[in-house]
DNA sequence: CTGACTGCAAACGTTTTGCACGGTA
DNA sequence: TACCGTGCAAAACGTTTGCAGTCAG
């Protein structure tokens, strides 16, 4: 658990309840769409309006706070900015886990893409396949 | 330019103009979104239904003959199945790329998930940045 | 105290649906 | 001919907006 308040102070957003009950759910999940972060902010701030979470969600998008993570087939999720990492996205429960960089696999990256002259800003690894709890459900 | 009647058939969908024109657009472009779809097939099939091209693009995606293609922040693209490969999107245009995938890349993934007794079904790696074209629009 | 933020309700755009008609096989 | 597919219009849905009231700094 992080301190929010000055998380969000030192990117000129106001520290309110609703954005540090935000910020707390998406760190203790991980991962989180819109709809999943309003019903468990809701639990502890039963006044909070989705239209709240809305603009927040993008603002701490455009602020470098979150960031947006795609999903196929799905709505996307959000997680705090981090190291550069790698998603497992489990197609079955929908989870999302984070799994470290190799570095190997950044300079490839890096390499092919200053041969194709294309400036590199960000990138985004998605494996999708189904997680290990999952796997044993199935079986059992 | 492929043979679209009978990819189609294949998949057990009848070959209408409406489905083979989609297809058509789709290679043509490499990736397009529902929208970008809809307004290029309305040039040659002016009667053509938005509700349609919504419709036929759930169903080719589930029948295997197109992938959808998740962007941060924008609305997905579409492209016909192929080997795997690496998008390279350009924040700026939109337009994204193909780029042949890298041996080495594929197996350090492959490892990776395996340790994690991950069951891998699909790889997407996006890779985010400026193009050669916008680079050069920016110059000058 | 003041501007930023919230909650509400309405507006908006996108996607889905049901149904009668039309076209493929 | 039988069914699948299409187009239309309406419905449903998710997201955004405007505004009056509230709160953090």
């Amino acid at each position: 658990m992080r301190d929010y308040a000055t998380l969000l102070k030192a990117n000129d957003l106001k520290a309110t309840f609703q954005r540090m009950n935000i910020l707390e759910s998406i760190e203790n999940y991980g991962h989180m769409s819109i709809d999943a972060i309003y019903e468990e902010v809701l639990k502890t701030h039963p006044s909070l309006s989705l239209a709240t979470v809305y603009k927040n969600i993008i603002l701490m998008v455009e602020k470098g706070v979150l960031v947006e993570v795609p999903i196929t087939g799905k709505k996307p999720k959000y997680e705090l900015v981090k190291d550069d990492h790698i998603h497992l996205v489990c197609t079955e429960c929908g989870d999302v886990e984070d799994k470290p960089r190799m570095q190997e696999t950044d300079t490839l990256l890096h390499t092919l893409t200053n041969n194709e002259h294309f400036k590199l800003e960000k990138q985004q690894i998605n494996l999708y396949g189904v997680c290990e709890k999952c796997q044993m459900e199935v079986a059992s």
